[in-house]
DNA sequence: TTGTAGGCGTTATCAT
DNA sequence: ATGATAACGCCTACAA
């Protein structure tokens, strides 16, 4: 019986060939294929050609010719066949993303932003996550790409060569963020971490603060780390102000670590009025670790952060820190990357604005 | 010359079509098409299946034959095409997750696990975000399916019946998550929140309050947060104590909210000793307005949150709460589905315990 | 162990 | 405006 049937299926519909029905296991599972664009045209009495057209470009086909295929597609619930699809325009519809721990309140906002101005454009976003780590990072990479991405999005400048050869080979368009490319040699959106960074100092030189110590993030393989350290090693240097190595200890980003570090820190190298931190959650772990000694902010020490982050603001006394536009870098970097494919040209770089937030955790240097 | 070129590409490769290079403007975005597993083949001296079997089973070929295959794809830089693979052999090696807004600490936590888990395994995540918005989720999952992943992970049970059609006909696996499917109608993995949420009053009850209040989370939509409000109810009922409905108000998760909705509950049901919040921002945000109004804690007030996300733990007084373990959320969910499609079958639903943590919020109810 | 060839579901180029 | 048909790049029976 087998046989005769699968010498029937051979002949007209493949796609009940007794074979495929044997290896299914539980018919439960798969009730009946899935409608495929021919089911439609059937339907509707066309050809599989218009209604392709009649779902692709409406334009192209008479109304009347629309409808039909419009009610045919609804009642059979059809659902395009994406990767048919990618594989006969060569696009997919897809972007990519390879970001650190998404877990990191800041890369979580850019996440949601991205995906959102993405899916708004009719596209979606494949997402990775790695720890920080540039060999996982590049495996992770390799992975979207052979997803067929249209294009890619990464944070910073800090990769694996083989990842940027990755990318120009395939030729995929891709944009840096958070950080920029200041030879212009990728396109970027993000913020001038050194700038911002030398700003906070500045804002706390002003407070007559002499003695600094800082709880940077790790910095190697993050180069927005590296240049938010960077920003406060300028500033110092330029007034002529010394900082001893020390004063200077770098913690992973988390609210716990904060607290340890500045724990490290007191037992060390004590003394100093100005802390400086390289992101929020270490900022907000030096403060309640401040909070646990009996330390009075900004009486006997002043406390800044970076990102500006929901919390920083709703704490007493607020946080004093850099307003990174987290939303903004996730929606911009769509916004480049959806204009390239549309063959457009934004500029090569756009800085975005990182203001210093000035709130109560920064006050003038005890005497 | 075009002309002529023209004809002798129709001959032998038709991808060196003038009429294709002619539609590039710049000659320097695509150097040359990828190469394909046919070049691969062709460089090894071999066929294009025994290519694709050197590379995708490596057993089935001779050790020598698969040493020269893979020289020939790496010199190449040959990256294979998913669109294509997925096409032939009917999985995208893809899962996709609709989610509400993963900047949410605990939906971050759960996408990085996910995230991580799948790519261990050789898939890639397809991430939707949306803002507790039932349409757009019905959408973007709709978007998910189109695009060929292999299963999909939901939150909670709250949603347009017709996703629950579509994923239905599209004979798609998916795994509700953070809530479990007490029916079992649906696969799931997540914890009580209801018994969690009695847990909590339960604990306050023994410290002898008597009056309560709770700042619930936005309960449209939203089963999770419905749950833990019955929770409260539950347990209160239980023992005959009463809570006017004023005592209740609703608002957004996050902390901003929960400090606003606080100053709400003091200005309009004054007199409650123990706070019950819908997440762990709200209770932060609960904490810091008491802060501000001179309200000790737990002296004055006790209050509690759920989730324990990491700065729970990190302030003073440390925050009572539940632990949700959105991380092992996040990666059983990807666990399950990728058993799911091995043809393994996990226990239907799934609970994760979801412990009080007694932490210094909550203390005896002034007398 | 390796090669040959058909098919996966669309789109897009030709005719008509 | 519509229809026939050749790609798109890979996998996988089946044959050798």
């Amino acid at each position: 019986m087998f046989e005769s049937s699968c010498a029937a299926a051979r002949g007209c519909c493949k796609r009940f060939h007794p074979c495929w029905y044997s290896a299914v296991v539980d018919v439960k599972q798969s009730p009946r294929p899935a409608p495929r664009l021919t089911d439609v045209a059937r339907a509707a009495g066309v050809s599989l050609a218009t209604a392709s057209r009649a779902l692709a470009d409406p334009a192209l086909v008479r109304a009347e010719t629309r409808a039909r295929v419009a009610d045919a597609a609804g009642r059979l619930g059809y659902v395009p066949h994406g990767a048919a699809r990618a594989l006969a325009t060569q696009r997919s519809l897809t972007i990519g993303a390879v970001f650190p721990p998404v877990d990191n309140p800041i890369f979580a906002t850019g996440t949601h932003a991205l995906a959102r101005e993405l899916s708004a454009a009719g596209y979606t976003l494949l997402l990775a996550s790695h720890d920080y780590d540039p060999a996982a990072e590049l495996e992770a990479a390799r992975a979207l790409v052979e997803r067929g991405v249209d294009g890619l999005v990464v944070v910073g400048l800090d990769h694996d060569p083989a990842l940027y050869a990755l990318l120009e080979r395939a030729g995929l368009p891709f944009e840096v963020t958070w950080t920029i490319d200041r030879d212009g040699r990728h396109s970027s959106v993000g913020v001038s971490h050194r700038e911002a960074s030398r700003a906070v100092v500045q804002h706390l030189l002003e407070l007559g603060h002499r003695e600094f110590a800082v709880i940077a993030g790790e910095t190697a393989h993050n180069d927005r780390a590296r240049d938010r350290l960077e920003g406060v090693r300028d500033a110092l240097a330029e007034r002529g102000i010394g900082m001893p190595a020390r004063r200077i200890v770098e913690a992973p980003f988390s609210v716990p670590e904060g607290r340890a570090a500045f724990a490290r820190l007191v037992a060390d190298a004590p003394g100093f009025t100005a802390l400086v931190c390289g992101n929020d959650p270490l900022a907000i772990g030096a403060l309640l670790e401040c909070g646990a000694r009996g330390l009075a902010v900004p009486r006997d020490i002043s406390i800044a952060g970076f990102d500006d982050v929901d919390l920083a603001g709703a704490l007493t006394p607020g946080l004093t820190t850099v307003r990174v536009p987290s939303a903004d870098i996730g929606r911009r970097a769509a916004q480049r990357l959806l204009a390239r494919l549309a063959g457009e040209s934004p500029p090569r770089t756009e800085t975005l604005p990182a203001p210093l937030v000035v709130r109560g955790s920064t006050g003038p240097a005890p005497r």
